[in-house]
This record gives C-alpha cells, structure tokens and sequence, in this order.
DNA sequence: ACCTCTAAAAATGTAGATATTTTTGAATAA
DNA sequence: TTATTCAAAAATATCTACATTTTTAGAGGT
C-alpha cells in the first residue's frame, strides 16, 4: 500500500455549493466519502492497483462499512475503481490502451457537442465564450506555481464549459462529464508538464485563439476539427509520463 | 403505490452469463437486487415516480437495508431513479423533455459511431453484421406474440451490437449502453406498436437493408444519415404513448 | 385557515455476526 | 535443499439486526 496523505476529515461536512446531487446538497454519509476518496484517487493520494481495505476506509473517513460501500460501488459505476465480489476494492489500474481510448471517445464526443452548440448556441453563448476566453487568457497575476497550475486549469476547464454549455443536450454533457472524470487522472500529469511551460502555454493561446474565431463565425465544420485536434494533443506527452505499471 | 408483479424471489442467484461485472460475476446481494430492480423498473413494475419504500424492498428482494441502499445509489447514477437525502428514493419521471433529449442523444452518438466504425471495421465486422441482418429478417417461425416481441427485440439489439462494435473504441460503447438503458422505457412503449405492425415492421426492415448496403459499401456519410434517422424516427410514435404524469 | 406539537413511519448509520479469501507454516515428496 | 500440498489461522469482505436521526402527517389549539 502506498503512502496517504489524503485530504481533510470531516465533522459534518462543508456546504460546498452546487453539486450533481438532485436537489440540495444535504449529503449523506455516503456521499462525503464518495467525493473524498474520489478526490483522493484523482489526486493521486491513492496509486492504480492500490487495494483499498475496507478497515483503512473505515478508520480514514471516519464512516461505517456500509455507507462506504455504498461510495465505493458509486466510483465502480465511474470506472476509478475496480470490484471483485468478496475480494473487495482496488484504485482502477492506469493503462496507455485506456489513456488512447478515453482521449479517442472525449475528442469525438467534445467535436459531436462543439458541432452542436455551433448551431443551437444563442448570443449568450457567444458571450459567455468571449468572457471565459478572456479570463483564461489573463491567468498571470497569481503568486505560487501551485496557486498557477490551480487557476489555469479551472478557467481552461470553465472555458470549455462555455463552449459545450451550447448544445442543448444535457444528456451528451452527462457523457461527457463522465469522459472528462475519467480522463482526470491523465489530464493531471499533462498539466504539470503545460502549465509551466511558456511555449506550451502559448500553443494552447493560439488554439484557443483560433477556436473561439470559428465559434463565433460559426464555422461548424472548422470548429469540430480544431476541438477535435485540441483534445488529441496532449495524448503524445501523457504518453510519456504514465507510471510503468508494475505490481 | 402501484401494482407489483416482478421477476421472481432468488436463493443464491442462476449464474448468468457474462454481465457488466469485470471478472466472473459471483454476484453479492446488492448486485442481485441491483439487476432485478433495474429489470422491474424497466418493465414497468413500478410506475414513474413511484416511492421505492426501504421496507418494501427489504421484504420483497429478500435483502438487508445495506446492499439494498447500494443497489439503489448505482440506479441513480443510472438515471432510473432519484434520490433526495433522507428522504429516500423513486423511480425516475418520464417526460416528453427527457424523450427528447434522451433520443437527440442516442441518435448524435450511434451516428457518430456509426462513422468509426465505418472506418474501422474489418472483414468479422462485415460478416456479422451481414448474419445478424439475417437473422432479424427472418423473425417468423414464432408461436406467441408475447415471443415474438421478446425475439424481434433481441435480434434488432444484437443487429444494432454487431455495427457498432466495430468502432474500437470501448469508451464510446459504454456511453452508448448507458444512454440505450436510460431509453429503455421509452423503447418498450414503442416496440409494442411496432412489432405487431406489419406496417412498421416493413418499414424497419427497408430502413435496415438500406443501413447494411452503405455500410458494406463503406459509404460513411450515408450510413451516419441513415442511422441517425433510424434512431429519431420513433419519437413521434412514443410522444402519443407517454403517460401523462399525474403525481 | 394557520401554526405547533407529537407520535408513527421511514431513512440512515453502527456494531457485531457470518462467510469467504488469503496467508502461514509444517509435513511430505522430489 | 527446494518445491508442493494441505490445513489451520488470520485477515478481510459482506450481511443482518438493531439503534439513531429525520421526516411526515395528523390532532389540537389559536
């Protein structure tokens, strides 16, 4: 088992804001866990392969068994983790065949939903693009690296928010919600390598740059081909960071 | 509370074959009561909206609070029923909104599929899907209608399988089973028009054929088009049968 | 009609019992 | 010596029964 150094624990729960919970986040039990532990494994506090003991569980999150359970089975249905009946948990092993497969699926569905919002999107929509745009392009003031790759990463993702949030189709957002959980753990060792790098950085400014140009000429085929070819890019570098799996 | 006449009462579970379990499924309770419960929705045993009381299920599924919790929190995150904290669980509503949205859905992605698979797919693709178009076409030799539904079902399932499987892309075809479960009971309202329509049949198996030819003859764009009207084409028909939801 | 209170119902959580798997280590065979 | 088998022990997962908390619904009062 490899080291912890998880997040916080809870007494009941900080009422964070809005959540994928129906209606208002009164989480149970089972829920706190679920968005703990699914933290921890995206950030890395738990390895690929990791068994996850239920006693380690119990005692960390400070939760029965069964509202543990309950969190583990949720994150089974996220694909983060893996079930074996009566042999229990483990963290869902990274792979360069799932690496290719999940950036395959999220560049065609991102392109599908980008063709979509070019035609259903309103003047809203544009606006919305322009201003995320702009906040991501002013991403300077800021004082730890820690604090930059936190900042950069939240207006990229926002950024993209804006532009899907057209499509009308809250079930494809659904999918591709569930793609971009998935691709989390991923996209995190690409980021490290990005953020800090000016050229990177720069690359990504003209691609962003060119996308928001044929959004807003509604050039749909154009805008499909540039997304497509956004989220493809940084297969090559995650590539070469991906733990050789060994265990 | 609606009328209840589900599936039948299990010792220890008929060891079915492969299931979405990753290895053999020696299923636990909470699967088991996750499958029959996912099934009795589906059916129609429990209307929309329906309250799914713990003690009810507890005495019906013959299974503990616990496992019976689980079962229930992976249909949320199937989207079959909702969830409100400490105020326990219903089946899902079924609107026109959701029809929609659920068949825009469908049909944008088994299209986009469709294109991949198009590109992808090798000469077993082509054969099988050649064999189960055989196989659909010849839905006769039957004795009940309540077979005939049950086989003509299955054997447009399998024939749907067989084209996309040819994609490569695993990722895309969980998504893809995940949204055909979420229509699965706007399906069942549908296939009972349908099949016992020689109408309509005639119509299928035109639209069908006509899939096969651009499909083997590699005509992607013609075979997106094709599946994309394939899949909206029984909107008009299902919007007639909704139940208007009155709770 | 509109509160307030209270008892019953229901959801949620805990702890301990049970069943299964994995580990350990001694005995046996190569 | 080294490998293999087997059985008991330990660790672990899972389930059930019970306890606690929260919501609901109705009675009584204003």
């Amino acid at each position: 088992m490899s080291a912890i150094k998880s997040s916080q624990t809870i007494g009941q729960a900080t009422s964070s804001g809005s959540d994928k919970d129906a209606e208002h986040s009164k989480a149970n039990q089972a829920t706190i866990a679920y968005r703990l532990l699914k933290q921890d494994i995206i950030n890395g506090a738990y390895q690929p392969g990791d068994k996850l003991l239920m006693s380690h569980l119990k005692s960390h999150y400070e939760i029965g068994a069964g509202p543990m359970r309950e969190a583990l089975s949720q994150l089974v249905a996220d694909r983060l983790v893996t079930a074996i009946s009566q042999r229990g948990f483990r963290v869902a092993e990274m792979s360069e065949e799932e690496l290719t497969d999940i950036y395959d699926a999220r560049a065609h569905l991102e392109a599908l939903i980008t063709g979509l919002a070019v035609e259903r999107g309103d003047e809203d929509w544009e606006a919305d693009i322009l201003g995320e745009a702009h906040k991501l392009s002013r991403v300077n003031e800021v004082n730890s690296p820690e604090e930059m790759l936190q900042v950069w990463d939240s207006r990229h993702k926002s950024f993209h928010r804006a532009i899907v949030s057209g499509c009308g189709s809250p079930k494809l957002l659904e999918m591709r919600a569930s793609l971009l959980d998935q691709a989390e753990r991923y996209r995190q060792l690409w980021l490290k390598q990005t953020v800090f790098s000016q050229l990177a950085l720069e690359e990504k400014r003209q691609e962003h740059t060119e996308l928001v140009d044929a959004l807003l000429n509604r050039d749909k085929e154009k805008a499909k081909a540039l997304m497509y070819a956004h989220i493809l890019s940084p297969i090559a570098i995650i590539k070469g960071l991906l733990p050789t799996q060994s265990r």
